[in-house]
RNA sequence: UCCCCGUUAGCUCAAUGGCAGAGCGUUCGGCUGUUAACCGAAAUGUUGAUGGUUCGAGCCCAUCACGGGGAGCCA
């Protein structure tokens, strides 16, 4: 294991002088007559270290198989760097090889691969500057993201990946089950007979992978006050978007006491901090998406984190794009749902910057959000991000217990399977709210990245699930 | 799921229905410290699959598979 302050990032700021051990994966490899020079990385940060091997300082043998991919450790002494690059570079005196890789076989060359390409070959992406840039913001967004939160006294609750009620009504769920596809139990007799018998399945009745965490999040919300949860999300939605996946991550913070302003106002802070956080904790990585990915990305989140969002009702947005003099595809009128092409043209065209869209027509939104006093708005609001559109969705949730009865009614859902959800309404209830965000969107944002799969370490898609 | 585009060397891409090509990578050689190093040479092909049209198909037609872009569903 390397130990703290052993790693390739740690190395690079040490002064020079000191006899190291560098452990890592060599990324690429020049040799000149008298000198051989290898990039080394660890995955620690964006930077590699360079190891200069002077001529005979190396058995042939060994520094015959360090090659681009191969892993090693590489003992040396630390000197100031003559060229431009580096300030530091390692003098190698011995390289152990753990695992060598064949050259002519090792998919990962020095130039020009497409991220179709890399995503064949997810085991051995990981070690590419670009995936390498991606994991390690991935992983600083999700440390930042528990910061967020644990700085206000959020509690983290882990919310239940099987569900066994599928009342959740936010698109198609995956089935978890344990009866024999091959023979599954039929209902003998009766009015249901020849359907499948769920008594004989794992849980008694049907199951399935959760597809958010929100109505078990605002249990623990009118209890603990302010909570969030963090964790993988399913949808079985036949979606071949660059935006979806089958399997991905959800925050959904979820907030006692709040209602819509206080919603946005949380959902604006915690963008400005989670950036914030990043643009700190990865600066070479951000450097890289904005060099190669996209030369837009630092001034988009500079942006982000030093100006205010643009907040427009629903109603206000409709009249914005009605008199925008555009064609649009789907057309615009009031009680339609906003089209990518009309988020996309409040975002890139009206603002060019994150916009809050409120107060939806209650018949385009969820029977949980708490309806307006004016009978035909709902207090929901959506973050719309240039570029990637809908970032964030939330809203403040019916607090009351008739009205939200009769939504559930009115929706023809079955109260019977609301119970508890009705019943904290009734014992206890408060004004309550909250959103939810897709991680992986948040990722395409911070990275500039095009493909949703190329955020997400092994994407599951439909027809997908290898490695 | 719908619409459009694509699939040729390890990778990225060329190739009027008539001999299968280049750059990069790889290998070998050269080069006084390189930075996606540089210079020279060589090797590398079941043209996604299955049918069809044709004297002749990488190219035209059909079906399928996979990938990309857009849309829907949504986060």
């Amino acid at each position: 294991m390397i130990a703290k302050g052993g790693y390739i990032k740690d190395i690079l700021v040490s002064s020079p002088g000191r006899t190291v051990d560098a452990h890592g994966w060599v990324k690429t490899r020049r040799d000149s007559k008298g000198v051989h020079f290898i990039q080394l990385n660890d995955g620690s940060c964006f930077a590699d270290l360079q190891v200069v091997i002077e001529a005979g300082s190396i058995p042939e043998d060994t520094l015959k198989v360090v090659t681009t991919g191969a892993c090693v450790r590489i003992t040396g002494v630390l000197t100031e760097s003559p060229a431009a690059g580096q300030a530091v570079e390692l003098k190698a005196i011995a390289i152990h090889v753990f695992g060598v890789a064949d050259s002519a076989s090792y998919p990962l060359q020095k130039k020009g691969h497409t991220m179709e390409f890399l995503r064949d070959i997810a085991h051995l992406r990981t070690r590419s500057n670009t995936f390498g840039a991606v994991f390690r913001v991935r992983n600083a967004l999700a440390f930042a993201i528990h910061t967020f939160f644990q700085d206000r006294g959020f509690q983290y609750v882990h919310t239940p990946i099987i569900t066994a009620s599928d009342c959740e009504g936010a698109g198609a769920m995956f089935g978890v089950t344990t009866l024999d596809m091959q023979n599954v139990p039929r209902i003998a007799e009766g009015p249901n007979a020849g359907k499948v018998d769920y008594t004989q399945d794992f849980f008694g009745k049907p199951a399935f992978l959760t597809v958010s965490g929100q109505l078990n999040a605002e249990i623990f919300a009118l209890a603990f006050s302010n909570v969030y949860t963090f964790g993988p999300t399913f949808r079985a939605e036949n979606s071949n978007t660059p935006r979806h996946l089958a399997e991905f991550w959800m925050i959904e913070p979820e907030m006692a006491f709040c209602d819509l302003a206080g919603d946005m106002e949380l959902a604006e802070a915690f963008l400005k901090s989670v950036i914030g956080q990043v643009m700190d904790a990865c600066p070479g990585d951000l450097e890289f998406f904005n060099k190669r990915i996209d030369n837009t990305i630092l001034e988009t989140l500079e942006n982000v984190v030093n100006n205010d969002f643009e907040h427009v009702p629903y109603t206000e947005a409709v009249r914005i794009l009605e008199n925008s003099g555009q064609s649009w595809e789907f057309p615009v009128f009031w009680g339609a749902d906003l089209q990518s092409e009309h988020e996309r043209y409040l975002t890139e065209q009206t603002f060019k910057k994150p916009v809050i869209v409120t107060d939806y027509p209650r018949e385009i939104k969820a029977f949980y959000m708490r309806a307006n006093d004016d009978g035909k708005t709902v207090r929901a609001m959506d973050v719309l991000a240039p570029r990637i559109g809908e970032i964030i969705g939330g809203s403040q949730r019916e607090e009351r217990y008739d009205v939200l009865l009769d939504k559930i009614r009115e929706s023809e859902l079955s109260e019977e399977a609301y119970w508890w959800y009705l019943e904290l309404r009734k014992f206890g209830s408060a004004p309550h709210a909250g959103f939810g965000l897709g991680f992986e969107r948040l990722m395409l944002y911070l990275t500039g990245m095009k493909n949703i799969r190329d955020v997400i370490p092994f994407p599951r898609t439909p027809g997908t699930a290898e490695f």
